[in-house]
DNA sequence: GATGAATGAGGGTTCATTCAT
DNA sequence: GATGAATGAACCCTCATTCAT
C-alpha cells in the first residue's frame, strides 16, 4: 500500500528480487501468526492474505499449497533452532554439564517460540505427511546434536558404554516435551532452569538409591 | 402443520434400555474403527452411522456433535485401560519391580491399541478442547498411578526422597510415547519386553558412571 | 415453501418418494433451462440450485458432480427421443416412405428442442467423457433404428445391396446436423417439410442425371 | 511512482519486423501445440508462453486474449487448407471426377491434421463467438468451392439441374464429418480412398434400386 | 519492446447438523 | 424413538489479464 520509493542503492537489475523476498517473508510471518493463533485447519488463506497484505493468489506463486505454506513456516523456524544448537552443542567442561546445557537450550527453545512449537508439536509431528518430509530430516538433525552428544560421553568414559544413545535421545526429548506441554498450551509457566536441573540430575543419576540400583 | 392427531399411538414401549445401550454401543465401536482407521477430520458422521446400520440424525441424539463423540470413543477406551492399571499397579516385590510392571503395562497399552493411541495423542490431546474435558481427567488418573508408585517408592526409602514424583512420571510417559510413536504410526516394530528393561534401568540408574553423577 | 399438507390418500410410507422425485425433476429442469441458456461452463450450480429452489447441496445428493447433472439432462431428453423413434420407425409403406419418415421426425426433433439438441451437439457429444457414455448408448440406440430401416430396404430389395447401412447413417445423420446447425444455434428458420424432401431425394436418388452416374 | 527519466534511453532499434513475425510465429506454434494436445479450457497461457518461450505479457501484445489466440491458431490453420482446396479444384475430367477428388481431399484434411481439425469441430465451430468470426468467413470459402462445383456439374448438364447446392454442400460435409469423427476423436482409423470412393457413389448416384427412385 | 509478479473474482464440492415426517 | 432429506456456510485453488519495472 506505501508505494514508498527507494531511492537508495545503484539500480541493481534485481529490484524485484528483495521485493520477492519481502513478499515472501510477510508470507511466512503471517502464516506463522494466524497458523499459530487459530491452528492450521481453522486458518484460512485469504486471512492469511490479508494479514501479509497479498493478494490470495500470490500465495500460490511461492507455496504449492496450504499444508506447504505450514510446512515452510516451521522449516524456517526449525532451520535457525537447528542452527543454534548445533552451534551452541560442544559447551561445558564434561559430558554432565554439556548435557546439562543442552538440555537447557531446548527448554529455552520452547519457552521462547512456545507457539510454533505447539504449531509443530500438534499439526505437523502428528500429520501424515510429516514422514519423509523436510521437517522431519530438520527434526532429525536436531536429534542428532544430543545422539552425538551421548556417543561421546561413552567415549569420554563418562557415560556407560551399554546404554543406547537413540533410547537416551527419546527420553529427554519425550519428557522435556511432556513437561513443556502444559506451557507450551498456554498454562502455568516453565522454569526452565530447575527443570535443566532436575531432568539433567534424573537422566543422570537415576532416581534409586545406591541399594536399590 | 397437520395437526392432525396419528390416532396408531400405541402404549409406547419407550425402546428398552438395554436395545438403546446396544445402539450407543454400536455407534461408539462404528465410530471407533472409523476414527481410526481415517483419522477426525476424515471421517464422516454418514460413514460412521452406515457402519453403526443407523441413521445420521440418532447419532445426534446420544452425542451432542461429531467431536464429542470422538471424545466418548476415547474415554470408553480410556476407562478399560485406566481400570486395568489401577488393578494391576501393586504387583512387584519392590519399587523397581513394580516400576518395571507399570512400564512395561503402558507399553503393552500402545501395542495392544495403537490406532487408538494414535487417535489419542493426535487427535485428542493436541487439541484445544482437551483441556478440563473427561479425558484429561481419565489422562490424570492414569499418571496417578505411576505417581503414587514413586510416592510409595520414596516411602519405601527405595526410591531418593529429593525426586519430584511428578517430573518422573513426565519423564517416563513422555519416554514411552517418543519411543513408541513410530510403531504407533505404523513404522517399524515395538519390542515391549527389552523397551520395559532399557527404560527401566535407565531411570532407575540412570546414565552415567559413578564418578560422574 | 408452501407447508401444504397433503391430507388425501392413505398414509403411504412413502410420502417423500413422491417429494423427492418432485425435487429431482425440479433440479433437471432448472439445469436444462441453465445450460441451454449459458453452456455449461458459464452455468453455476448455485444458479441452477436458485432456479430449482432447491439449496446447492442438495443437488449433489441426486447427482454425483455438476457434470453428471448435465448428463443426466440430457439423457432424460435422449430416452424420450430414443422411444418415440423406435416406436414410430416402422410407418411407411415402402422404404422411401419409411426413411422420409425417420428423417422427418429427426429434423422435428431438433426443431421441437433445440436448445438441448444444441448442447448435446457442443457440450456433451464433443467432450472427453462422451465415448462409453450412457448418452452416447441411446445415441446409438437412435442411430440404430436408421441403421436397421436401411437393412431392412436392402432385404425388400428396395436398396442397392452394395451400399454399407453404416456409411448411409453416416450421411443422413450428419446431414441433417449440418443443415439443422444454424437453426439450432439460433440462426434462421427450418423448413422441416421441405427438407425431409429434399435430403430423401438426394439419397435415394443421387444428385447426377443418368448419363454420369 | 518514480519519476526518474532513465537516461539509458538509446535510440531504440524498435525490435525488427522479422523478430517480431517470428514471436508471433512462436506463440501460434506452441497454442497451436497446447490447444490440439489439452484442448483449449485446460491449456493455460502460462504453458503456452513457456513453449513459445516467451513472456506471459507478450502473447498479450499479439492477441487479445486466450480465446483470440485460439481463432488465430486456427485461422493460420485453415487459411492453409482453404488455400489448397481453391488451387486443387479444378482438377478433374469431368464433374464425378472433380467431386471425387474433392471430397478425397477433404477427407485428406482430417488424416493430416486431426487434432487442429478436432480443435475446430469441438472449441470453435460450436461456440458462440464462431459466428461472424474470421474463421467462419474461412470456412464459407473452404464451403464454396464445393457448392461453385455443384454449381458448375449443373451448367455442364452433369447434375439434375433442380438439386440445392447449398443442399448437396451439406449432405456431402455433414457426412464427411460425421464419418470422420470417431478417427479425429482418436478412435480407429479413416481409409480415405475407399470412403471417398462410397461417398461419392452415394452422392452421385443414391442409394435406391432404379425402381424405387 | 519485454517481463513476470501480482491480482482477485469465481465456483464446485463437502459435511456437520437439524427437523419434518 | 428413528429417519434421512435438506440445509448452507465455508474454502482452497486456478488462471486470464494487467501493469510497474
Amino acid at each position: 500500500m506505501a508505494t514508498e520509493t527507494r531511492g537508495d542503492m545503484q539500480a541493481m537489475p534485481v529490484i524485484s528480487a528483495e521485493r520477492m523476498q519481502g513478499r515472501i517473508d510477510a508470507i511466512v510471518e503471517a502464516a506463522s501468526a494466524t497458523f499459530s493463533a487459530k491452528g492450521f485447519e481453522a486458518a484460512s488463506i485469504a486471512e492469511i492474505a490479508r494479514a501479509a497484505e497479498v493478494s490470495d493468489g500470490l500465495i500460490y506463486r511461492y507455496f504449492s499449497n496450504k499444508r506447504d505454506l505450514l510446512l515452510r513456516v516451521l522449516q524456517v523456524f526449525y532451520e535457525r533452532v537447528v542452527a543454534d544448537l548445533e552451534t551452541e552443542s560442544a559447551r561445558g567442561a564434561n559430558f554432565r554439564e554439556r548435557l546439562h546445557h543442552l538440555i537447557r537450550r531446548h527448554l529455552t527453545n520452547f519457552v521462547a517460540d512456545r507457539e510454533l512449537c505447539r504449531l509443530f508439536l500438534s499439526e505437523v509431528r502428528v500429520a501424515g505427511d510429516y514422514k519423509g518430509s523436510d521437517i522431519q530430516a530438520l527434526n532429525r538433525r536436531y536429534a542428532n546434536v544430543l545422539k552425538a552428544l551421548i556417543e561421546d560421553g561413552i567415549a569420554r568414559g563418562e557415560v556407560r558404554p551399554d546404554v543406547s544413545p537413540r533410547l537416551v535421545r527419546d527420553v529427554i526429548f519425550g519428557a522435556v516435551e511432556h513437561i513443556s506441554w502444559p506451557y507450551v498450551t498456554g498454562d502455568g509457566t516453565l522454569d526452565v532452569a530447575a527443570t535443566a536441573d532436575t531432568v539433567t540430575a534424573l537422566i543422570c543419576g537415576g532416581i534409586c538409591l545406591p541399594a536399590n540400583t
